[in-house]
DNA sequence: GCCGTTTTCGGCCCGACTGTTTTCAGTCG
């Protein structure tokens, strides 16, 4: 898989097409910004789509044209792109470590390197410690401690943070400002806002008549490390968690516009726009203007949509992959909810590698107000967990049987296990063990390397044993630690449709499936399970992440299988 | 360099903040 290092190769393209004097060249610029962001995001392998359908294949991508398709072509085939190397002949040094440290553009690279003979960052860093920026031309002390500060950040940040780690420090921030009293209304935009499973900064919105007052007291709250930028409205900090936080204040007719404008995404913004501009409006973060420049809608997000033709839509359909057409016929499917969670159908006690015990399990998913959980726990295969044997899962099974008993119905624990797929796609339990599953995920922990099509037929097989009620965390990824095995995803789903199997949506680290593979998987008949794969009762919190998750694949309610009662839910899975 | 219900040429989002700039350039989102 190439996506990323052609993606890096056509942003450095672009940082060094920034130097260019030529009128048009600024233009190439987003050329190049914008096939780098496919690409990035792309989950196939860009190799694939060329060695399906060639150039003409690469030009069916958003934002790749001819020019852009030829240079991933020779980079397949040669390995290198002429007009990168080219370029960077021209400006020998490494801009796309250079340009990553805030406040450092190609500009301000290339001076350092004309002046300084800076071509990386360890070249800046011996600058910064002798103090040779200060005293170039159009630098000074401050800048040169902007540039240090710069990169200090990016050496303790850990760039993109997952959403479950990021969002409630943004919610606590929210808080905060609503809790001074400075402001008559805040809140959180950007991609925290849309859920997307990881996210590079928050962006929190705000009504307040005391732009000042409130930007001292935000960039004074005690998570801020450093203030980037501080004007009455707008601001920007560095978090103690490794993250940056921009706050707008805004007035209250604007509020609903920049809402929209800054939950986006960028790409979601760009249609939007087109469809006012046609309308003969013009929509900016200010509001949503007529051909007398009157602000018609820009209180409200929803005015917005509504005067633009469109059904409003949830954030996390925001991202230019269909929801923009759907909302012009309003088509809008209504999406599944954290408040339709009747149970979480993954988790884990003592028993093999949790922290707590069954009835702290049960006593906290009865707090959240949930039906049942089931405890599915670790099969002996997978050593590091305590993995249990067949003679030990029937002592578990009666010890479940007996604390269900003493419930009296009030809630259910569902008998099962997170089982191992092993090699071979057989299960490590025996069929007399199997057949006493209420509810048994079946999962991959082990021999992640194998070529895509044996493991496609590994985890359909395990599929095919007619034991399975869901298959656990489809791609094995978990986020800062491991990337996705190869897997052909579509014939799992197909698979798991035909088996009445539920494919995962996991939410702790993982987010597996992702949105995109939700998106994919959904044209065939399979359901979900949106899981927390719960290891202690504060686990169980995760579930909103993994609905934002399956609400970024689309999903409806009737799509997963523990929205449903508990009579239901077992219906499904005794089939 | 890409793209098209303004369609094969001509437009592409644009405003906020900062520094050293005396009128604006660089950076960012």
């Amino acid at each position: 898989m190439i996506n990323r290092t052609i993606a890096d190769i056509f942003n450095e393209i672009a940082a060094m097409l920034s130097l260019d004097e030529r009128p048009t060249a600024r233009f190439e610029v987003r050329a190049y910004q914008k096939a780098a962001l496919t690409i990035g995001m792309m989950q196939e392998p860009i190799e694939d789509i060329y060695r399906k359908g060639g150039v003409n294949a690469l030009m069916e991508l958003p934002g790749v044209g001819k020019s852009i398709a030829g240079h991933i072509e020779e980079y397949i085939k040669t390995g290198r792109i002429k007009k990168y190397d080219e370029l960077k002949k021209k400006y020998p040094i490494d801009m796309a470590g250079l340009t990553s440290i805030s406040g450092m553009g190609a500009k301000r690279a290339m001076v350092l390197y004309r002046k300084l003979g800076i071509k990386d960052i360890d070249d800046l860093k011996r600058a910064l410690a002798r103090h040779e920026i200060r005293a170039l031309d159009g630098f000074s002390e401050k800048s040169e401690a902007i540039i240090a500060k710069g990169l200090a950040f990016r050496e303790t940040s850990k760039g993109r943070m997952l959403i479950s780690d990021a969002l409630p420090v943004g919610e606590g921030i929210v808080k905060a400002l609503m809790d001074s009293g400075l402001v008559e209304k805040v809140m959180m935009a950007g991609s925290a806002r849309r859920m997307r499973d990881t996210v590079g900064d928050l962006d929190i919105l705000a009504i307040s008549k005391e732009g000042q007052k409130v930007m001292d007291f935000f960039t004074k709250l005690p998570e801020v490390s450093g203030i980037v930028a501080k004007g009455p409205t707008k601001s920007t900090v560095n978090l103690d968690i490794g993250m940056s936080c921009d706050l707008r204040v805004l007035e209250p007719q604007s509020f609903g516009a920049a809402v929209q404008y800054f939950t986006g995404s960028r790409d979601h913004n760009i249609q939007t726009r087109t469809i006012a501009v046609k309308k003969g409006y013009k929509l900016n973060e200010y509001g949503l203007f007529d051909r007398k420049n009157r602000n018609i809608g820009g209180a409200e997000e929803e005015s917005i949509y509504e005067k633009l033709g469109m059904q409003w839509m949830p954030p996390e359909m925001r991202e230019a992959r269909g929801e923009v057409e759907l909302a012009l016929q309003h088509r809008i499917p209504r999406l599944v909810e954290p408040k339709d969670m009747r149970g979480d159908l993954h988790s884990h006690t003592k028993a093999t590698d949790g922290d707590n015990t069954l009835e702290e399990m049960a006593a906290a998913a009865m707090k959240l107000g949930y039906e049942y959980i089931a405890n599915t726990e670790h099969t002996k295969s997978l050593y590091v967990t305590k993995g249990m044997n067949d003679r030990q899962f029937d002592a578990h099974f009666k010890k479940i049987d007996k604390y269900n008993d003493s419930l009296n119905g009030k809630f259910r624990i569902l008998k099962g296990a997170e089982i191992e797929i092993l090699k071979d796609g057989s299960l490590d339990l025996a069929p007399a063990t199997l057949k006493r599953m209420d509810c048994l995920v079946a999962s991959v922990h082990s021999n992640f390397n194998m070529p895509k099509k044996e493991m496609t037929e590994r985890v359909i097989k395990a599929l095919d044993s007619g034991y399975v009620h869901i298959l656990g965390h489809p791609t094995g990824r978990v986020i800062g630690v491991r990337s996705a095995y190869d897997i052909d995803l579509e014939k799992v789903a197909e698979a798991a449709g035909r088996n009445r199997v539920a494919l995962e949506v996991n939410c702790l680290q993982r987010f597996d499936l992702n949105d995109t593979n939700i998106l994919l998987t959904s044209k065939y008949k399979v359901n979900y399970a949106v899981n927390t794969d719960a290891h202690q009762t504060g686990h169980f919190a995760f579930m909103r992440y993994g609905v934002g998750t399956a609400r970024r694949g689309w999903l409806a309610k009737e799509q997963v299988i523990n929205t449903l009662p508990l009579e239901k839910l077992l219906k499904t899975l005794h089939r």
